[in-house]
DNA sequence: TTGTACGCGTTATCAT
DNA sequence: ATGATAACGCGTACAA
């Protein structure tokens, strides 16, 4: 026993009559090593408790066994969103079977991008996740930079080097979804887009335009933060404009919910007088009255994919392509 | 400049012109190093872009400057809560300006308890947070008698040591919220209840069943498990034991998205029939129709005020209190 | 004030 | 198959 209460390899060899390398080679996994010495060291191992220190083997390995989730957004918003969880749920569930532990890198209030960008240079790591939801400075063209492997929760913008991502198509995604309102006879569809710093804000607005044009029909947008309160003043402007629109297409499920209300406020029926679809599919969409018809994104397998992948880059692989995923449409009551 | 591309102390020292030892102190703001030689450290350390290596600081200071967050809960009910977003915002806070990171310890699949003990056991963090809502089987005993600094999230369930802890008064929110809807002239008041392996549920039903039995009033109630779907049940289950119901307190704000869904489709006005609070002012509740009157715990703040008491720990005072914080009721619409 | 020298617990190389 | 032994990068008595 040292100090700190841990028994050390030095311990085990002693008790199990062995020498500190052969103790190593058990915990290892080393295949050359006799039977009866394994199970000789192991009972040594089991009767000290002995755990490996970590500290000790990264500094000869240079591998720390852990990686990164790095959300270099200084405001909140993130964590309002029940989407960091369901992320973050999935990253986890991959990572639980290796020996990789999950850090926590946030950037809560002002952006100290340096410190950040000092923390991932300086192997602590061995790599890192990134969920960036803006195009915040030219952080994330550095972050992608970094001689470290490094996966994005999607396509970062303004980044103009090869890097790997996954996300869902959010064009398609869009794109049913609209495409659902017109199938059941709207013809007035209007938009709550998010905003254009984002490639969700971005895509999804494509793909409803996409379709409008197809369609021949005008389109009707209002432009929102992905939050409740920007939801309701998208919501507000558009019934202004366009008092007889018929459909809404919401660019998330938060400001879906929002616009739900302002519709039931205005005295509209939803999905009688306007039928809404709304984009992920949280837990929210089933949370409102009337529950929200939405394009689910699989966002758990979205995190989960991040980890394979990233890995897969730790592991040595090469890997910098951008995986795009499906989304689905879930019809319930609101279209 | 070693393999790994990191500089070391030994190269910040050689281009200073000093020995290791003075570095080291510099970096660590020794107060007895010369002015002079600390300026031409610094720029040394700049040219190098020199960063610490956490490992084998780690393996000589016995202390690895990252804290654990630990969920072990097998379930994934924790995710689809946005309570646990907002307080890891809070932990993460406090820990930003420190050097201590984050480590995520998520217990997705089934439960390995033992992995978590022996990691925890391992020296390889220097405390640990437990968010965790069941006293399921001793694990939170086991949690609680680690040889190292620990704090709960709320008073840990089946557990006899003293610990620290910090939590919000449930007891007593559950009366704010309960005296509102008797102060609105509402008699025939029911409770949605959370689970009973809970503090959370136990605490804000016995709240409730005070205020009632004060009232000389009869309880009514049912319980939930903090879901919507359990909500949604329990509120079926109330509506068809006493159709003339005419308040509702709701353990958590999830369950009462759920509730309101209900009770709009059994045809009651909410909250002209029947008035409701939930509890927690989640992002949910503004997000429903009408928006929820709830009471509000201040979760940041909890998380927050889980890491001073932990860094306080770490640091070697002792500190086995349970800390409780006041609620807040929010008034919205439902109530 | 600064430098020397040792030890932290592990892996990896090289003998045996 | 196993055992010495040398790194890995850093902090810190102890000396100077």
């Amino acid at each position: 026993m040292n100090g700190s209460g841990s028994p050390t390899l030095e311990e085990v060899a002693a008790l199990a009559g062995v020498s500190r390398a052969t103790v190593s080679r058990v915990v290892n996994g080393s295949p050359k090593v006799l039977p009866d010495t394994v199970a000789a060291v192991e009972q040594a191992i089991l009767q000290l408790g002995y755990v490996p220190n970590r500290a000790a083997r990264a500094l000869v390995t240079r591998r720390t066994d852990s990686v990164a989730i790095v959300v270099p957004e200084p405001d909140s918003r993130v964590f309002s969103d029940p989407f960091f969880a369901r992320m973050l749920s999935g990253v986890s569930r991959t990572l639980a079977p290796t020996p990789s532990q999950l850090v926590l890198l946030l950037e809560p209030a002002e952006a100290d991008d340096q410190r950040l960008l000092r923390y991932l240079r300086g192997g602590h790591v061995d790599g890192a996740i990134i969920i960036s939801h803006h195009g915040r400075d030219n952080i994330l063209q550095e972050l992608a930079q970094l001689p470290l492997p490094i996966v994005f929760s999607a396509r970062p913008l303004g980044v103009d080097v090869p890097v790997a991502s996954v996300d869902v198509d959010n064009v398609a995604g869009a794109r049913t979804g609209v495409q659902h309102l017109l199938s059941i006879g709207r013809r007035k569809i209007a938009t709550i887009a998010g905003p254009l710093d984002m490639t969700a804000g971005i895509d999804r607005l494509t793909g409803y335009q996409e379709v409008m044009k197809e369609a021949g029909l005008p389109a009707m947008v209002a432009y929102g933060d992905f939050t409740p309160d920007g939801g309701e003043q998208a919501a507000l402007r558009l019934l202004d404009d366009h008092p007889d629109l018929d459909g809404l297409f919401v660019a998330s499920d938060l400001m879906a919910t929002a616009a739900l209300r302002v519709l039931s406020q205005s005295g509209r029926r939803v999905p009688a007088d306007v039928a809404v679809v709304g984009f992920d599919d949280s837990v929210l969409a089933t949370t409102t009255t009337p529950k929200l018809t939405t394009v689910r994104q699989p966002v758990e397998q979205l995190g989960s994919r991040l980890a394979e992948i990233l890995l897969a880059k730790i592991a040595g692989e090469e890997h910098t392509t951008a995986e795009i995923y499906d989304t689905e449409l879930v019809i319930r009551d609101s279209a």
